[in-house]
DNA sequence: CAACAGCGAAAAATCGATTTATCGATTACG
DNA sequence: CGTAATCGATAAATCGATTTTTCGCTGTTG
């Protein structure tokens, strides 16, 4: 049997080393598939690992190393399908090419975010794969910099000049949503967002309205965003509606925003899409079994992640070149809560003064 | 400035010692907080890490000990919010006491779940949080034991001889799910999960049965439940009100079954709570806004989390005696899903034929 | 005054691997 | 036949800390 039953101290390679009679050097030597061990040396080694049941520390295996076998991921939260998706795919990947995924949340915090990156570094990762809170100017970036450390930067990212950069492209999701919308015959839309992330608010904002206003130069948007957490925004939204404003149609540029947005219809009585149209950016599970379905722009997670860790190890294995800015294609899924404005009866009064 | 700009290698504890003009033992002891140690060179020594910006390799630094500060969290997925929670609770935990989370996901295979072990084992981790696939008695738990490794079980688990176990009081929940419904004069229920997840369907499936007929021993109780994946589930359900079947509500074990759930109501057109109530076990954002807003049982992330921590480091620091099997009490949401049979008109037929 | 206790710090061993330098034996060649 | 080249493997250095052992010095005591 190759196993001892609960052992205190597992075997050392120089244990190993004892049982086939060789020197620990050669037994690191069989394993990293060095060509120049004599065959039968090399089968003692083998059997010998076999039967104590060995493997590598791969602690002690990096000491040496500059570079450790680690990647770290740096989230703004796992909570959502997003990340949690991307968490996923990145590990998977990682493990491919035979490095451990250390994720970490930055619960949407800068100074945490740094922090993180900072522990990140003590640990001499070789790679990083961060997700900033805000965008990629903030201070998880500039400590990278100053470091020297090598990373990937998704997600809240446009582009930037020392980090290549994988995100949705949100500006031509977000054009094909106003082509939708706008096709629909939509004439007031209103959008919402956090402004804190603005590298992608600002892209989802701009990619409408130039798509939008294109096609329809008398149409009227209204912006209401917050500048961090989405309750103010959710105060903002019921007193913009509280004021008699009657959009036919709302955009919400991130997910927390097509919640409040549901909720806010919820206390008004207004149903989708007879009421008013919804469409969400980010895609989640539930969307397509509520009454009406959430119609939503699906994030490319596969690719950001894959295209992410490609870049990554190419920089990771030396490679040079100035940084790259990726924008994966989204997909826009059309669903009941778009509809035509006035497309049915309404069934709940716009104020109630 | 404490810094050097992209500083090509790190300093070591001899670069702080020579600066301060001490040896590498005095730098350790200053910074491990022993008193023997002039203070004029513990001072130079602080200044020494100030200046050069110095920062302990935990790597490095774990290797003498058998156990490292590392603590391995293993979910079964990251993409629901109950276990994207989870993570984000246990790595504040873990940190706060001076340890990382390396947190990986089992992707639902009990296979992955044993390989992914290994390799924590590997990584000579202090302690792990294993949410198991199935339950307590899976290859996962045995590789545990079989190598001496301290862990927690926590989620689809009931008890161990081996382990300490946390999960929610699933089956009291379930009992109070039973007293809304029957309350409500439900004679006629559905039950649908994943047997896979044995452990907790059986307590889950026993708690409400026990308490229903208990109330009502009339009551009939349908179950429908599939092996591995809900697709079975969602066909099986679909079999089961093509035939005619109408209970005038629906209880499901899981969030998955939940969905699956609405996206038959709505196939058939069904409305909640007027065709039928719905009740989910485990909660989501989501549920709240939509309309109806769905009825769940609400899991106490936080408590689960930090009881799992709790015992696993007793067990770290060595602490003795009989596994405990922990049972945290759970939140029912009452909402708009769940109403009293023959409540409203019905929007469809039972059956199409 | 020799022996000893106590203190603080340096030297050395250790953790478990990898990598470089070294070494002995065999073979090749002038 | 002596020296060089080659092959295979071992010894030793290394990574960056911690921990144990040793050491030098001061001060106390019999």
């Amino acid at each position: 049997m190759a196993q001892q039953e609960a052992q205190q101290r597992r075997p050392s390679i120089h244990d190993v080393a004892g049982h086939a009679g060789v020197s620990a050097a050669t037994v690191s030597k069989v394993l990293a598939g060095v060509t120049t061990v004599k065959p039968e040396n090399a089968q003692r080694v083998l059997d010998a690992v076999e039967l104590l049941g060995y493997r590598v520390d791969p602690l002690a295996s990096d000491m040496r190393r500059a570079k450790r076998r680690i990647i770290g991921a740096i989230m703004p939260e796992f909570e959502s399908e997003f990340f949690g998706q991307m968490v996923t795919e990145l590990e998977g990947l990682a493990e491919q090419r035979g490095y451990t995924l250390v994720a970490a949340s930055s619960r949407e915090s800068e100074t945490r975010e740094k922090e993180i990156l900072a522990r990140m570094h003590d640990w001499r990762v070789a790679g990083v794969v961060l997700a900033p809170v805000r965008n990629e100017h903030g201070p998880a970036a500039d400590f990278m910099k100053a470091n020297g450390m090598t990373g990937v930067l998704i997600d809240r990212v446009l582009s930037d000049d020392a980090f290549d950069t994988v995100s949705a492209d949100s500006a031509a999701a977000s054009a094909e949503v106003a082509n939708m919308l706008v096709g629909k015959g939509h004439k007031h839309i209103l959008i919402i967002g956090l402004a804190e992330q603005a590298a992608t608010v600002r892209a989802r904002l701009d990619g409408f309205r130039v798509q939008a206003v294109a096609l329809d130069p008398s149409i009227r948007i209204d912006v209401i965003t917050s500048e961090v957490s989405v309750e103010p925004l959710r105060s903002s939204l019921r007193d913009y509606f509280a004021s008699g404003e009657r959009p036919t149609a709302v955009y919400s540029l991130l997910l927390k925003g097509t919640l409040v947005a549901l909720s806010e219809f919820r206390r008004r009585g207004w149903h989708c899409p007879n009421d008013i149209s919804l469409v969400g950016f980010d895609d989640a599970e539930w969307m397509q079994v509520t009454w009406p379905a959430i119609a939503a722009v699906v994030q490319p997670v596969r690719q950001i992640a894959s295209e992410a860790m490609n870049l990554l190890f190419r920089r990771v294995e030396g490679g040079e070149g100035p940084p790259t800015a990726r924008l994966e294609p989204c997909q826009v899924l059309m669903r009941e809560s778009v509809g035509s404005p006035g497309g049915g009866p309404h069934s709940g009064g716009g104020d109630r003064q």
